[in-house]
DNA sequence: CCTCGGTTAGTCAAGTTTGACTAGTAGCTC
DNA sequence: GAGCTACTAGTCAAACTTGACTAACCGAGG
């Protein structure tokens, strides 16, 4: 699974209506360029196949308001809210070092209610955990880990991370415990889209040295 | 880019002459299955590929030795070396939080000098650390990270896992400057390949408890 | 009033990835 | 010695991803 799906379904959700820049756009907003492949292309082929799927409604609509071809809206279905779900939760517990679900699924933590984000991350660490002690155990010679020579620093790595990432939703969990961000049902919503007409503080145009990598 | 042509580069190059199925077994023994792409068809898909792009010289064999269909041998060319090292040392220094291609940068590791994986790993820290600079600079609004309400948890992932790497990495460093490891021109080399007729520890077959994360 | 660059909103073909399927051989068993 | 199962070695279509390209419109300058 990639993250390109609960991106798209998420934005459209907040959105009530959004056509497929206007989806871009907010994802472009969200710095989701930067860590997952929410390219145009992969944007506009996931509102089509979704579409086609009946997770997503498609209303032809006249020229746009702002110029360019006329374009497309989309809105959610009811077996899109169920998947939108159904994959935000399932990206929250799942531990696979893709670090573009889990931060698509941190972006939409909020639209559920904070008991079950709680509860969701504590089992994202009990299942991190389990995973370390199944790979320490299953990955290693009988004769110590030193058999594997330098093969081993990469079972080393993943460990590392691992730990790395049970000790950051540790973190995040004690934030929200505090009573940090406003989950759904505790009034006004925090959106992270941007309102027709506001320009993009993070849009691509502005070239961040780091884009070098 | 995906860490597939690294890894099926570097299967081949170990192996001196290897067949489509001796790189899915070897990728398997080092676990890349857990933590990439190496499924059968991206391996079958970048041998032939390569091949064409004259990176890959491909045999045509008689049937196989052990059941099967006929097979395809593969050997490295001169510029599939230039290729598979040129890959190794950017998959090195990129910090691009994709871990398969770490993680087969590290397996192949050792065959650069001493001297130059150091200095590879070092600038991989830097980069690390300048990707940080510019990523808290630019992505936080200037009244404060708290305006991007639990967006900001996102940039906070990133942070933190970039420390992360950068400190493992450093342990890496520590640990080869004090001489672990055989690298390239220090003797008998590790091998990560199984021997004709040997018995993979890791094989798919064995299913582990964690795939089903 | 016309044309030129910038922005909006996309399309498209080429390449990659995936999961399911195929097909040959060997050994075992009844 | 027929059928069954397991393993070897691979193919294939369908889906996804990518980067480059297109087309419509707007406003500014000449």
């Amino acid at each position: 699974m990639s993250a390109i799906r609960l991106l798209v379904l998420g934005a459209v959700r907040q959105h009530g209506r959004a056509h497929g820049y206007q989806v871009r756009n907010d994802l472009e907003y969200w710095g989701a360029h930067e860590w997952s492949n929410a390219k145009p292309g992969s944007i506009y082929h996931a509102l089509k196949q979704m579409a086609k799927q009946g997770l997503l409604h498609a209303h032809e609509i006249a020229p746009s308001t702002a110029g360019g071809p006329p374009r497309v809206e989309y809105e959610i279905t009811e077996p899109g809210e169920d998947e939108f779900f159904r994959l935000l939760r399932e990206s929250l517990v799942s531990y696979d070092q893709k670090m573009d679900i889990q931060s698509a699924a941190i972006g939409f933590l909020v639209e559920l209610p904070r008991a079950e984000a709680l509860e969701l991350l504590r089992e994202r660490i009990r299942r991190i955990v389990r995973w370390r002690t199944a790979v320490t155990e299953h990955y290693v010679p009988e004769d110590g880990p030193a058999q594997l020579g330098h093969i081993g620093e990469i079972m080393n790595l993943w460990v590392h991370t691992a730990d790395s990432d049970a000790a950051w939703t540790q973190g995040l969990i004690d934030r929200l415990e505090a009573g940090a961000y406003t989950f759904a049902g505790e009034g006004e919503p925090f959106v992270g889209v941007l309102a027709e007409g506001q320009e993009n503080p993070y849009a691509t145009a502005e070239r961040h040295p780091e884009d070098d990598r």
